[in-house]
RNA sequence: GGCGGAGUAGCUCAGCUGGUUAGAGCAGCGGAAUCAUAAUCCGCGUGUCGGGGGUUCAAGUCCCUCCUCCGCUACCA
């Protein structure tokens, strides 16, 4: 049996519709699990909604429902997006499902019977909007006396029962686990932000919220609803079954990797494995923090204006020129950039032109002169070269990259293919060939044609819908019978005029 | 304030433990070709490697210092 990959996004907030950052994500995620099973590993791949919190709870307010329909129906926009995007989860999780608050009440318990939960009070300065209590230190003065949160949100004085998890117990086992493996945190420059951050000394956690009732109960203290956080991470264990020593969970637990936004790091790499510890549970292999999608190089925020819908970048450029263009301009792990612009010029130079139409002037080749028979490849010293070429990037430089996430540069190294075989036609010339030479016009339309399928599944996590498509017309001539007439695989893109953001 | 990262061709960036004339892609300019989605191929880069100082036979690559930007974090009040 083929060696387990477990892999998670970090699970969507859901009091807003989903933006590209949730896309990004989502794709990434998408195309390392694609990639793991094209190279034999048996994925599991698992994203989803974190539902509960105060914030939630207000959101279903302000449209005048319930917690739970009102989740239920936000969360079935990032499902539709992630299928839309052709997102090849196993399991969309839910935190407000059945099985989450089992799986939330049976590591609450075990934490509890590990000694390291009790009972005491809150109190501070909270904010609702920020969901986070402040030290009197930390605020900032508004107008007037008014006391406003260092963000600029208001707080209130507040008093309430809570729990509290001892995290400061774990300070040096973190540590320890840190030093001991050097890749729990991805990348680097977040490992050591991580690490200067627990040595600096952690505070015990307040884990429970009497204030408001949507989250799930914490056992044998019905007041008290868990803190978002706790529950939200657990979806990860949730998802393979815990607390039951199910199949899946024996087979992929720990996750091979937890792909995070850089923003949500510390949940994952001080209080998760945390949590863990003290439940008696092994922790995930990594944890990457990848960066932020910037429009123009700007932050993206609804007062901006410049908020993007990734169900409309999808619409207007298609589905893998956007799952491509992520993926290619960006250096993962680092913050990138995004505009209208640059999925235009990536998608038309890259895609349409330098790939979609070696494929399409070789297969078309094929159909007009060879009546769609596909013919054996070449054996002539700059067919053996261009294959030790097209292996070289597909078989080694391509799979090193994908592995370790650098998609941009494993992207290139593919590029560097595509144009070898575009240069191989140009000095080929096939269609000279035609006259002088048929024999040699079809050895080197075969030697293209075998060179063309691996790079469609070489790229085939990243564009999986075209590559797909590309390999099947191919595969369709595998024993002998006659291809289709080829069509454009990429469209090429219109940089249309659009009206100026709306202010 | 502390810690960390970044500042290299018009743009986006590679440049590991210091060593021949500092690289790639895009854009731009010139040429070739015409099978193909007017797509492709070939050729062309004299850049104060943020500023200044230093170590060294030799520094983009190490040290000091200053400037700018970003991230994490603290404190003052």
């Amino acid at each position: 049996m083929s060696e387990p990959f477990y892999i998670t996004t970090a699970i969507s907030y859901p009091n807003g519709p989903p933006h590209i950052g949730h896309a990004y994500e989502a794709i990434a995620a998408d195309a390392i699990a694609r990639f793991q099973r094209s190279q034999g590993r048996d994925v599991r791949f698992q994203t989803g909604t974190d539902e509960h919190g105060l914030k939630m709870a207000q959101a279903a307010r302000a449209e005048g429902v319930e917690p739970r329909p009102f989740a239920t129906k936000m969360s079935q926009l990032f499902q539709n997006m992630c299928d839309a995007l052709n997102v090849s989860y196993d399991r969309f999780i839910r935190t407000s499902e059945a099985d989450n608050y089992r799986a939330s009440q049976a590591i609450w318990q075990a934490m509890e019977a590990k000694g390291d939960l009790y009972l005491d009070r809150y109190e501070g300065w909270y904010s609702v909007r920020d969901e986070a209590y402040y030290d009197e230190s930390e605020l900032v003065a508004g107008e007037g006396a008014e006391k406003l949160s260092p963000h600029g949100s208001p707080v209130e004085w507040t008093v309430e029962e809570s729990w509290f998890f001892r995290l400061s117990k774990y300070q040096q086992p973190l540590l320890d686990h840190y030093a001991a493996n050097p890749e729990f945190i991805r990348p680097e420059s977040r490992r050591n932000e991580v690490q200067r951050f627990v040595e600096g000394g952690l505070n015990d956690l307040s884990i429970s919220r009497t204030s408001f009732a949507w989250g799930v109960p914490v056992p044998g203290s019905p007041e008290h609803v868990m803190y978002v956080w706790l529950d939200a991470l657990t979806n990860y264990i949730t998802g393979l079954g815990y607390p039951d020593d199910t199949e899946l969970w024996r087979r992929y637990w720990p996750a091979n990797v937890h792909l995070i936004g850089k923003d949500v790091v510390r949940f994952h790499a001080v209080y998760w494995p945390a949590f863990l510890m003290s439940a008696g549970l092994a922790l995930p292999r990594q944890v990457y923090g990848h960066g932020f999608l910037l429009s123009r190089g700007e932050k993206m925020s609804k007062s901006v204006g410049n908020v993007v819908d990734p169900m409309v970048l999808a619409e207007r450029f298609g589905v893998d020129a956007l799952r491509y263009f992520l993926l290619r301009e960006v250096s993962f792990g680092q913050d990138g950039s995004y505009s209208a612009e640059a999925i235009v010029a990536r998608a038309n130079a890259e895609l349409a032109n330098s790939f979609g139409n070696l494929a399409q002037r070789t297969l078309s080749m094929i159909y007009k002169n060879l009546d769609g028979v596909l013919p054996a490849r070449g054996d002539a010293s700059a067919d053996r070269e261009l294959f030790a070429l097209v292996e070289e990037a597909t078989k080694r430089d391509v799979p090193e990259a994908f592995d370790r996430f650098a998609f941009s540069l494993g992207i290139e190294a593919w590029l560097k293919a595509v144009f070898a075989c575009n240069a191989y036609v140009d000095t080929q010339a096939p269609w000279a060939l035609r006259k002088t030479d048929p024999e040699r016009m079809a050895a080197v339309l075969g030697t293209l044609v075998v060179a063309v399928r691996e790079l469609a599944r070489s790229i085939a996590p990243i564009v999986p819908e075209s590559a797909d498509k590309l390999l099947a017309l191919i595969d369709s001539g595998a024993d002998g019978a006659p291809i289709a007439q080829p069509t454009p695989l990429f469209p090429r893109l219109e940089l249309e005029m659009e009206p100026e953001p709306a202010q």
